[in-house]
DNA sequence: CCTGAATTTAAACAAACGTTTGATTGACTA
DNA sequence: TAGTCAATCAAACGTTTGTTTAAATTCAGG
């Protein structure tokens, strides 16, 4: 049997984001976890201080693999190409190693932190996102029409992470439109069509 | 001066936006509206009878009129082009003729409600939005490479949406990320962006 | 000025909240 | 075996929660 500590983590991940920080009491979470009610303010300080471990014990890690996934896509390629790349992409992010229950409540977490940041919030931003923004625009500079400023660099890496963002946060949406499951075929067929469909818009007016 | 009701919608309505429904109290909403505890239990019955009525007086009031803008953009225009589409839809979007603070609080709650929806949600999707989605299709399929599917139809279209939605609803993370303001010049760089980055991506391989 | 309905008020309610406390357990060490 | 220390527990702490009540106040119409 898993500790008490990591039972309470796991629980208070799942219902923080179904339910947001107040929403759940620390009586439901131990009740779940099977644990007393003292063991949160025991292991964690208080209930703030859990849901910020929460939020650097899993939250960090889950982005951290799936950036992870992106480099191996590439591995062994010195200079990919820009179809490689967005590839890559779309399938660290779309085919990422979690159950659906998984990825669900870790987006809603971060949907929640992107409107309301809390401090957790603001260093995951500048020691994980931020870097690996940066990373994305270098490997794609070199396919952009000649001259591209920086600033329209920024917006072409943009418009490629928002399908991404979009198509693996609104699965649900995007089944009852199109009528498909989300199974591993259509997560192909998404995935050469964010390709293409980016790679068009990547190369500018001139191609 | 305003009714008390109306003082209370307003005040609850940026409330729940800043810290979800079970963030706010009573006694804060109706502090800051400058009325009774008691008030809210006399004109929407319960709290979550005022959190309904917020959605439904204001919210879906506001969607309407972006989606009436979109159809103003359009105005006298029997067959637009894609191009003129496409801004039209960036423009109605990122252009939303609200305040700063409004649109904030707006999708602040939309947020919320994506990722943990209400009965008022659901009916707000089948009725205001699949109608919308599907009169996009209508318009742009006559753009698209012959022989398309219908498959095809809905990615393009998610792609332009999954933008317009991103761009607008990261304005923080794409302000923290670029290093801009989200000024008058910026939104008219984003839109000329989007519809450029979607319109390669719209005509397909063989352009 | 009076009347009756609409509105606003202060006070109180039970329930649920996060946290603290002090006792108890069980495995390990001296 | 006695002592130690982290782990767990039930119980109670003082607040805050959403809601209810009944009295007070406001205000238009006769």
């Amino acid at each position: 049997m898993k500790t008490a500590r990591q039972r309470i983590l796991d629980t208070a991940e799942r219902l923080f984001a179904e339910k947001g920080f107040e929403g759940v009491s620390v009586r439901e979470i131990t009740g779940k976890a099977g644990c007393n009610v003292a063991s949160i303010n025991y292991y964690f300080g208080s209930k703030k201080g859990l849901y910020l471990a929460v939020f650097r014990e899993k939250m960090v890690g889950r982005v951290r693999k799936v950036q992870e996934a992106f480099w191996r896509e590439l591995e062994g390629e010195r200079r990919p190409d820009a179809r490689r790349v967005i590839r890559a992409l779309a399938r660290a992010f779309l085919k990422s190693p979690f159950s659906e229950r998984e990825r669900l409540l870790h987006h809603k977490l971060m949907a929640r932190e992107a409107s309301r940041p809390t401090e957790a919030f603001e260093i995951f931003h500048s020691e994980v996102v931020m870097p690996f923004f940066n990373a994305l625009i270098g490997l794609l500079r070199p396919y952009m029409p000649e001259g591209t400023q920086r600033d329209e660099q920024m917006l072409y890496v943009l418009s490629i992470i928002a399908q991404v963002m979009h198509f693996n946060l609104s699965r649900n949406m995007i089944s009852r439109v199109t009528g498909r499951r989300f199974d591993e075929g259509f997560i192909d067929t998404l995935i050469e069509h964010i390709v293409s469909f980016s790679l068009f818009g990547l190369m500018g007016e001139e191609r």
